[in-house]
DNA sequence: CTCTACCATTTGCGACTCAC
DNA sequence: GTGAGTCGCAAATGGTAGAG
């Protein structure tokens, strides 16, 4: 994804500046290069002419959908001095070509930078990357024009780490990248300044490029919303009069259909469907929802429908242990830094479903009003106005939860809520099991891998027999003996951990204004000393070597970042 | 003000095509 | 066969606004 300029020419030379349009359009492939080379030269002619910069990208609306607002900077900064050189030499773009090509360099490597992306899917993890290649090229690249704290750290300073999978994906896309790079010149190579960072780059500093860089939604998040304090903005480019960062809230252009509530029919269907079909939503709606009675409803409803914590959680809870896992393996994502075993994870839930029943039905049928009931009372109502007589929605506790997080009050809920159930007999068995589990799953979690569970299982019994014989000292034997609940065991070990998660994150808007929170205060907090120093020194330091020989940045980065990987990594 | 149904946008993933 | 680039669809996520 390239950008270059192209003038589009107007009626006549009447051209008033203040009107003139500049696109910026996308360079699939690298012939274009050249074409696009050309439109520059265009722009230099506009730029001899006085143009005013402003107002042309004001207008471009190529510029206004660059996605990264460094994008419109580099891009502003590129033309500014190459507008500023013209004037200062009074070059003539048309006679002296050669000091105009050397003096737009910058311009012309940044159109280049970004040609080896594609442009259709996965935008987000190609904005990162392309986040990061600016940032590297400004940090290795010296360049005075900017401030020193002027970097993709100081401007996004939140820490959070991506998931598994976009990282996964993220480093596919830079080790595509680099090979595209690798296959130029050397020479060309050099152009890019501070690219060779990236070629060069270490894996170690790699891990700790993917570990620090904001995930895609925290970039989402700026580009939308005005997540960043206006004043920090303004203090980085005090000068700023036309880069608008803060993207204008438009209101809803369509028209809000009426309100359904939904009625414990439609809850217990909901309910069965989940049961059966997890999230499946079109297979849900097809199977439950497709009737005319139901046909208000979308799978889209049914999946905001559920998407209410405590529908969730309660149902989770209350039919099974592996829905509540992966409640909580969702909510955990962005925070797990290791993200290893998430896909050893995966499987255990999708064998506990397949296999063995963890919950207490074996079949969503067996669901029924009671049930219903059930799994609404779990949630503690609030005193809300008595006339909930149909539907007492299950007043989300989100509010108080939330903000006080009252684990208490939980703890005796929960109370309240065995005693209830305890018909059933087998929820108590399996939560004492539970206990045992998060007591056992704390020593275990290194070396949780369902793969060994299944061979495990089968000779555990035996094994444990002999070993008891042989040695009684065999440690990691007794151990296993742990994974001997294995899946469902653990998922539902997680359970416990779900609930709270839960309760606490529940309400989508107060869960993702606590996400926002935990970003900056992530900065804050472990994050503040680790960009403290990369940004005060590491920039310094690096920025004073105007070479761009690969960095010494990532020393200082490594040091912390090596523990956190290793960390993770140990369970190998 | 809170809750929550509804809306908008992004992301994930499999399927497909094409070039090598 | 393999890898890259696209695309379609469904799920996930972020956000808005009506109702009480």
């Amino acid at each position: 994804m390239a950008k270059s300029f192209s003038r589009i020419e107007d009626d006549d030379d009447d051209i008033e500046d203040e009107t003139m349009n500049v696109t910026l359009d996308l360079i699939k492939n690298r012939d274009d290069i050249e074409k696009q080379r050309e439109t520059i030269w265009a722009l230099h002619l506009l730029l001899a002419d006085g143009i005013n910069i402003h107002s042309i990208l004001g207008q471009s609306k190529g510029y206004q959908q660059t996605q990264h607002f460094t994008q419109q900077f580099t891009i502003l900064k590129s033309l500014n001095n190459i507008q500023v050189f013209i004037k200062e030499f009074e070059i003539d773009p048309e006679l002296d070509d050669q000091r105009l090509e050397e003096f737009s360099k910058g311009l012309r490597d940044y159109v280049f930078l970004l040609c080896y992306f594609g442009k259709k899917r996965d935008t987000s993890h190609r904005r990162v990357l392309e986040a990061w290649i600016i940032e590297m090229r400004l940090r290795y690249k010296s360049d005075e024009a900017l401030e020193e704290n002027t970097t993709i750290d100081s401007l996004m300073s939140g820490k959070l780490i991506p998931s598994k999978r976009v990282r996964t994906y993220f480093k596919t896309l830079y080790n595509r990248t680099k090979k595209n790079w690798q296959i130029q010149s050397q020479e060309e190579m050099e152009k890019l300044g501070g690219v060779d960072f990236i070629v060069n780059s270490l894996q170690d500093e790699w891990d700790y490029f993917i570990s620090v860089i904001p995930p895609p939604s925290l970039i989402l998040a700026y580009r939308q919303r005005a997540l960043m304090p206006k004043t920090s903005f303004d203090r980085i480019y005090p000068n700023n009069k036309m880069i608008n960062f803060y993207k204008k809230i438009e209101p809803r252009s369509t028209i809000q259909k009426p309100r359904v509530k939904w009625t414990p029919e439609e809850e217990l269907l909901l309910m069965r469907g989940m049961f059966k079909y997890d999230t499946q939503w079109a297979k849900i709606y097809e199977v439950y929802f497709s009737s005319t009675e139901f046909s208000g409803r979308t799978p889209v409803n049914l999946k905001d429908k559920a998407r209410s914590a405590e529908f969730k959680a309660n149902y989770a809870e209350f039919s099974g242990s592996h829905r509540k896992k992966k409640v909580v393996e969702s909510e955990d994502d962005d925070f797990d830094l290791d993200g290893e075993d998430e896909d050893d994870e995966e499987e255990e839930f999708h064998s506990a479903t397949e296999n063995g029943q963890t919950g207490k039905y074996t079949d969503e049928s067996e669901f029924d009003y009671s049930d219903l009931e059930k799994v609404r009372r779990k949630s503690p109502k609030k005193t809300t106005t008595t006339n909930n007589n149909n539907n007492n929605k299950k007043q989300s506790p989100s509010k108080s939860t939330t903000k006080e997080k009252e684990k208490d009050k939980q703890g005796k809920k929960r109370k309240e809520q065995e005693d209830d159930y305890e018909e059933e007999e087998e929820e108590e068995m399996e939560e004492e099991e539970e206990q045992e589990e998060e007591e056992e799953e704390e020593e275990e979690q290194d070396d949780e891998y369902s793969s060994d569970y299944s061979y495990e299982e089968e000779e555990e019994e035996e094994d444990k027999e002999k070993a008891k014989k042989k040695k009684g000292v065999m440690a990691p034997l007794k151990k296993k003996s742990v994974p001997k609940k294995p899946v469902s065991k653990k998922l539902g070990a997680k359970k416990s951990a779900a609930s709270t998660t839960n309760a606490s994150s529940t309400t989508p808007s107060s869960s993702s204004r606590k996400r926002d929170e935990y970003i900056y205060n992530s900065d804050s907090e472990d994050e503040q000393d680790e960009p403290s120093t990369t940004r005060k020194k590491p920039s310094p330091g690096v920025a004073k070597k105007p070479s761009s020989a690969p960095p010494p940045k990532a020393a200082p980065q490594k040091a912390h970042k090596a523990p956190a990987s290793v960390k993770k990594s140990k369970p190998n």
